[in-house]
DNA sequence: TACTAATATGAACATTTGTTCATATGAACA
DNA sequence: TGTTCATATGAACAAATGTTCATATTAGTA
């Protein structure tokens, strides 16, 4: 047992409509990657913060009071998967939110939490 | 050294702004944690499949080709964070999604990996 | 060029997480 | 009541993840 042969009696009607109506499954699996670095608690302090207003490394690591490496860390995480955009002034770099999508999505996560 | 006063210039009056209107850190942290539960491919498999129709464990199981006990440990987290609702029919427990909401943020999320 | 500040990154480690395996619970039916 | 089907759940284990520590890179400045 413990295999798919376990399952006697689906339903294949339903089984077979709702596989014909779901999205590929690439699809599914990049939405599941896309909210699963919405899903960490740093990330999503730094990713609140940014919207409202651009941030440094050195700005984040003193509001999260966490270590600079830390921080950098999890930026690198934001930046690979184009949650953010940045900018080197100087020797500091500013981040900000990607696009007006991504805040939506996080106002949206928001707002469910706060019910 | 790792720890916060390795920051020497950090820009206190943005970090100051920020932190003042940053949403209540038990707020962001529950938001996290939901988009820690859909950030999961087996559970946002389940959850886009429920979006189209009603189904029960087995069906979900032959859908997504896993165990039984698979599926159901993962439903067990959906119901925990109120993401899924179900009923009993039966010998059948029936899952579909828990409200519109959820469904529009499963849909955001498509949106935006379909970019 | 040497030095310092700001940021980035590799390796290691502890923690969390998802699946499997075995078993329990609950409902229908003979 | 005993059996079977559908689902739930506890324990264990492997894989993934976030932070720390140490160090590298990059930019400004003396």
């Amino acid at each position: 047992m413990n295999n798919i042969c376990e399952i006697k009696h689906s339903n294949e009607e339903a089984v077979l409509e709702v596989k014909s109506k779901m999205p590929d499954s690439e699809i599914i699996e990049k939405t599941a990657e896309c909210f699963k670095i919405l899903g960490d608690i740093t990330r999503m302090k730094i990713l609140v913060a940014i919207s409202q207003r651009e941030l440094c490394v050195c700005d984040l690591s003193a509001l999260l009071r966490m270590s600079q490496s830390a921080i950098s860390h999890q930026l690198r995480i934001l930046r690979n998967t184009n949650l953010v955009r940045f900018r080197r002034e100087g020797k500091s770099v500013y981040y900000s939110l990607a696009d007006q999508h991504v805040l939506k999505l996080i106002e949206m996560g928001i707002e469910h939490a706060k019910e």
